[in-house]
RNA sequence: AGAGAGGUGGCAGAGUGGUCGAAUGCGACGGUUUCGAAAACCGUUAUACCGGCAACGGUAUCGGGGGUUCGAAUCCCCCCUUCUCUACCA
């Protein structure tokens, strides 16, 4: 018999999964978009170099026209439950228990119905999940096709690339040469990729963060603090997790990650809200340290400032209407390019192309500083519209003309991350007699040289 | 960290097994009235999904998840969180 089902129920001292604990999709592409749009996905798909597209698009299509005819088969025998059990407590109330009882018959044999169409609802709800999880966000038209990094578009370039004096060395060296950042120190109390800052490396450390919010609110960007533990749900709702989960730093005793960048938390701000138009654009910045596991990353590029496992960032987010995202995009990018401008760094801005973008982006853009004694450019910023992929994970809506909830469009950007901006500043600015800075970060610093 | 009390709609705040998606008040919006405004009065005022061209109908949601029951905001279990007291600390 089925009626003992209660008892089989599992120990309730496991943590909920996270589809039990969000039971409806919280997809990434949404499916309707799939549904009305289905070559223009498989196009965006395909531009991106995702191998399955088409069978995965035909099995979320195929599975949502499951889902849709359970829902409603489901919420048929729901009602006609609730109409039972209201009739029930009528026939209680009148004292007929006899009549009652015959009743109960039927509402117990539906009882049994319905947990199996809502068990089956549940996995198929699960199944169309997994495979928008595994969907990458479509490309914007201007996005270059191609496959690597070489496949690239380079937008503009801007400033001239030093002409480095005959004893020029590169940031590793400078950095022991005037003592100002140690990574042996850092190896002691941490590990590898967590450098120690000392005297004016501290000091430029904390000028630069100083320089570069006050230049994000001159530009109308809010300042947040945000926490740099996040939970699980955060993790999700800007997808660090489930893909990225070994990239982060996680405590296992609280069940946090340490971030790898303040998108997470200050995206996460805006999660499960329906923002007033009147509060659009959301414009934000925020300072965080970073703390990236980069596993399985060796090699030659990865030389002193040029990876590591903690830097500093200023990270920049927009939240807009779909229809300024875009020009927000190219705002974002005007503001991080005028930084570069300030500092005196030679920069190009690199479209990237459908193969190397990420993910989760739709239109990526790229902006690298000129590293004079590597020879080479180093990427220092990274600019994203999102556009509703993350924000349908977030769940983050504003309430458009005629009063219905629409998603909003999210992008974010460096602006900027302090590692490479120190390597370049030092390398490319070193003279026999030490390292001149730019003069914008002079009052910052409380000095205008190292060295 | 220990003890106790809570978490209900935009806000405040009722509701301790049925007719409760939820009284009442405030706010907001629309209307009546007015030369205009205030006041008064009338109405509207959550989100998601399913069906439907639509009107509309159905389902779910009272911190989150699970359970008991014909029926749960209400009873039970777990988790999160807020407040008070104690302990501790910056």
């Amino acid at each position: 018999m089925l009626g003992h089902c209660g008892q089989t129920a599992k120990s309730t001292t496991r943590r909920p999964t996270f589809a039990t604990r969000f039971h409806n999709p919280r997809t990434m592409l949404q499916v309707s978009v799939l549904r009305e749009q289905t070559d223009r996905v498989l196009a965006g798909l395909a531009k991106k170099h995702y191998p399955t597209g088409p069978e995965d698009v035909a099995a979320v299509l195929d599975l949502d026209q499951r889902r849709r005819a359970l829902q409603t088969r489901h919420d048929d025998a729901q009602a006609e439950a609730n109409d039972l059990a209201r009739q029930i407590g009528a026939l209680m109330k009148s004292g007929d228990k006899a009549g009652a009882e015959a009743l109960k018959i039927r509402t117990t044999e539906l009882k049994q119905h319905t947990k199996a169409t809502a068990d089956e609802l549940t996995q198929v709800e699960i199944g169309i999940q997994q495979l928008l999880y595994k969907l990458p966000n479509l490309p914007h038209a201007s996005v270059p096709a191609g496959r690597t990094a070489a496949d690239n578009e380079v937008v503009r370039e801007h400033g001239a690339k030093p002409d480095l004096y005959a004893g020029a060395q590169p940031h590793w060296e400078l950095i022991k040469k005037y003592d100002i950042i140690d990574f042996e120190l850092g190896i002691k109390v941490t590990g590898a990729g967590f450098p120690v800052y000392k005297g004016q490396g501290a000091r430029l450390q904390r000028a630069l963060i100083n320089f570069f919010l006050d230049e994000a609110r001159a530009a109308g960007y809010t300042e947040i603090q945000p926490p740099i533990l996040v939970n699980e749900a955060s993790g999700y709702g800007t997808g660090q997790l489930p893909d990225k989960e070994g990239q982060m730093y996680h405590d296992a005793a609280d069940n946090l990650y340490l971030i790898p960048t303040a998108e997470v938390p200050v995206t996460n701000l805006y999660r499960d809200e329906i923002i007033a138009v009147e509060k659009l654009p959301i414009r934000n910045a925020a300072y965080t340290p970073c703390f990236r596991r980069e596993a399985g990353s060796w090699g030659a590029d990865v030389r002193g400032l040029n990876r590591l496992h903690q830097f500093d960032k200023i990270e920049i987010v927009q939240i807009t209407q779909p229809e300024h995202s875009y020009a927000a995009l190219d705002q974002m990018v005007a503001h991080i390019e005028s930084l570069l401008q300030k500092l005196g760094l030679p920069y190009r801005v690199l479209r990237l192309c459908g193969g190397d973008m990420g993910f989760t982006s739709a239109l990526t853009y790229d902006l690298e500083v000129w590293s004079a004694a590597q020879g080479r450019w180093l990427e220092v910023s990274s600019a994203s519209n999102f556009e509703t992929y993350q924000a349908n994970r977030l769940k983050c809506r504003y309430r458009a003309e005629g009063g219905k909830t629409q998603l909003l469009h999210t992008l974010n950007g460096s602006a900027l991350a302090l590692p490479r901006i120190v390597a370049a500043l030092l390398e490319n600015n070193q003279t026999a007699d030490g390292i001149e800075l730019p003069e914008v970060l002079h009052s910052y610093c409380g000095f205008g040289r190292i060295g």
